[in-house]
DNA sequence: TACACTGTTCCGTATAATGGAACGTGTGGC
DNA sequence: GCCACACGTTCCATTATACGGAACAGTGTA
């Protein structure tokens, strides 16, 4: 099954542990479940030790350490591959976002009708993630990955984002130079097409990011807070022989229905609340 | 939306880690993570240590390594919760999974006709869990956890594995007493159920588990192994209601189906192969 | 057979985690 | 309005804990 797989190119967090590499206990321990997770196949020891630098025995600690905990595991041919609880744990996230219970049946509504492949993206801790998709049926077509992270500029959500919510985009540590420094004729187009997606509530991406890929992203609100794009992704030779209004249309739609739905519910959902004071 | 929460009790390695508590960074760390996991709201520092009886300065040093990584998050109101880097690691080790692949639109599809929440069991490290599930539309359903553990003997699926391949549940460790003491009645009935298991690849399991549900499983084979178990689960009374022999050929029809795609695809599925040697 | 390669165990070393105390903050109560 | 309490955070001397080189045992290749 071939696919376009957006944001498959690496690990997003892999970057980021990258030019300062802490070290310490925990650090390593995660940097192991990391390069684990990039591997498509199971992995053994002395590889993960060359890989990330790190003595053999040190690597087995590790892995004893996070193996009784079910993080990873060893399959019957003695290599290591992450493990079930990770799945628990992820799940757990996920199950945890008010916006993905939402949001989730008009995804998979919006992708059966239009036959793309529909996602979800908000922004957390400064960074655009991938919340939950719903895939297309057709044989090249877009497979984002659940969790994986989306640049700003050059995507639909990225665009909605900075049009509407400009804060929501790298709040953390330092809050000087919010913006680089353009040029003039950058900023009045960059303005003229800011305000037009902040009218329209809509934001178009035409393989700005990945070639042959196009994408149209709806803002989803709660109240009157952004709190995430709706977004419909398909091959842009697809797109040519589409009505790009009426495609819009349905991600507007959608975009809105998901606004009411969240805008309905006051604050926390369902099974989430009350707290629920851990027992032990 | 109400639902009959089946494993929601809690989480199935908090009990595993409870008896003997390992002193190393890396349980403390993952204690930490899973202890946040129960949790359905936000946490304080000063809550985790007083549960986990860990000093708060402790507790702060592990969650900022953690949040280092990605692994955990503040909220705006600077409570500590699982981060979405889980999101991404969780969801990659179910696309790892051949059988989730294939299965999930089968279960999708069953969920679909019997408007019942249809489920994936398989036995992982000697335990059974769920590895992937399809929500039914009633009211009142069945809402397993994806990743939740499952007990052997009271459940559908467990009676499959003991009937089919009981190797593959709790081989770890210590390999004497594989049977406790039974009384000779029960060897008979027992070993009569199982008989009738085996011939018919199915198995039931009324209110035994959980008061109020009722599952049937149908097994799933890879060639010739066991590689899982396709549930249906129902609330007792709808069973009441429905012919128990056409969902019975249901579930044996999905299973087939599932066991006759795994069977033809001869090992890895699509994207996770080949290996692909991490460049870095 | 000898080799190169695994994963695993051992143990002396010193690094890195520890936890009590002190600090700065803000929320709720008298 | 103040006080009191609990919170998250920082600091630092102590030592428990993670470290990693070396030796071991099992496996498949030349």
């Amino acid at each position: 099954m071939e696919r376009v797989a957006i944001a498959a190119a690496r690990s997003p967090l892999s970057d980021r542990a990258r030019p300062m590499d802490q070290t310490g206990t925990i650090e390593k321990a995660t940097d192991v479940l990391f390069f684990l997770h990039r591997q498509s196949a199971g992995c053994g020891i002395s590889d993960i030790g060359r890989a990330l630098d790190i003595p053999k025995s040190s690597v087995h600690r590790l892995l004893a350490a996070l193996a009784s905990r079910g993080l990873v595991e060893k399959d019957d041919t003695g290599r290591y591959r992450t493990g079930m609880a990770l799945v628990a744990l992820g799940l757990g996230v996920l199950e945890r976002e008010p916006i993905v219970q939402v949001v989730r049946p008009i995804l998979e509504q919006l992708a059966l009708s239009v036959g793309e492949t529909c996602f979800l993206v908000a922004a957390r801790g400064g960074r655009l993630r991938v919340l939950e998709k719903a895939e297309g049926t057709g044989f090249l077509r877009a497979a984002p990955q659940v969790g994986a992270e989306v640049p700003h500029r050059v995507t639909a959500a990225g665009k909605l984002y900075l049009a509407l919510d400009p804060e929501a985009l790298a709040p953390p540590v330092d809050g000087h130079s919010s913006a680089a420094p353009v040029r003039s004729e950058e900023v009045r187009d960059g303005d003229r097409a800011r305000i037009r997606i902040q009218e329209r509530g809509l934001a178009w991406n035409r393989d700005e990011w990945i070639a042959g890929l196009s994408v149209v992203a709806g803002a989803v609100y709660m109240g009157d807070r952004l709190v995430g794009a709706l977004a419909l992704a398909l091959p842009s030779p697809a797109l040519a022989e589409r009505d790009a209004q009426e495609l819009e249309q349905q991600v507007k739609a959608a975009a809105e229905e998901a606004s009411s739905r969240l805008s309905g519910l006051g604050r926390v959902p369902g099974s989430a609340w009350p707290p629920a004071a851990d027992s032990r």
